[in-house]
DNA sequence: TGACATTGGTTTCCTTGGAAACTAGTATCT
DNA sequence: AGATACTAGTTTCCAAGGAAACCAATGTCA
């Protein structure tokens, strides 16, 4: 009779961080498609939203807002700039460091795509009673403080 | 007095989608970096878990395990068969079907890379509660549920 | 059986984001 | 003031994954 250990591997459903991981990229795909169908990327916005809040808004705010590198949130500002939704000016007393704002046409567009968010959050949670929304809103909420992740509050 | 409607647009922490998605990438951004001093993604992980499972598991098993297109599959695949870690073998009766299935090595590696999984499951949600890990499990298999999201039982 | 459609799997091209090299302002230290 | 260290932001290079073109093998229908 053997007695080679056989290792008994849980399977992927048993983690929580399977699931969390799989609906939230179900939720946050079908966000993206909306989106996309304006040409948008959720990235992008992130980063319009985040300039929204605040009319003038620093690189290293953006960065923290996005939670990329520096230079992953150099190219998404390019590109907003390119769609015309975002301009960069120099920040007053400095050569080098910067300041974000949307344009006009980013300010028009935002509550578009914002209703998306809504809409998007809806479909998927809308179901749901409110205990059952704040339970899963605490739930992650907690885990956030409990692990000191940083969620940089918008406002 | 103007009367433009200043549509009011909800700040990105009033969606649930953007806890969860938060929360999930940290999740999975700590089991991706244990997984990564191995040498591994989380997507190979799951490929050869689900290779594990099964002894010999079709290309199209394998891709709706993993949930990509079956371009990203076949590479993943390639990456595992040039890391010796599974072989891609001709189906019997079928010239163009292939079954996938760990090599030797594989099997052996699996249960470490397994360990990594249910550490980083326990370092997240491990303070919590019986009954609040539940919740949150239930609330999640409940949205699977309610929007007909396919999840592939792995057994 | 031969023509054509379908299907399993691979390859190519493109976009996104991280890492790290790089550039140019700004601080500091003497 | 000049040398040196630091810092803000950009650019380059690379890996991963989707879309679609592509290549065989198999089915189907005349």
């Amino acid at each position: 009779m053997s007695l080679v250990p056989t290792p008994n591997v849980s399977p992927l459903e048993a983690h929580l961080g399977f699931w969390l991981r799989y609906v939230s990229n179900q939720v946050s795909g079908r966000f993206e498609q909306q989106l996309e169908a304006r040409g948008y990327t959720v990235t992008e916005w992130v980063a319009m939203r985040t300039l929204f809040e605040r009319a003038h808004t620093s690189h290293a705010e953006l960065i923290s807002a996005l939670g990329m590198t520096k230079g992953a949130a150099s190219k998404v500002v390019s590109k907003l700039e390119h769609k015309g939704m975002a301009v960069r000016q120099a920040a007053e007393g400095s050569a080098r460091e910067q300041v974000l704002a949307l344009t006009a046409a980013g300010r028009q567009l935002l509550p578009v795509l914002a209703a998306l968010a809504d809409e998007n959050d809806r479909f998927f949670f809308g179901h749901l009673d409110e205990s059952q929304r704040s339970e899963l809103m605490d739930l992650m909420q907690g885990l956030v403080r409990h692990h000191q992740l940083k969620v940089v509050p918008i406002k």
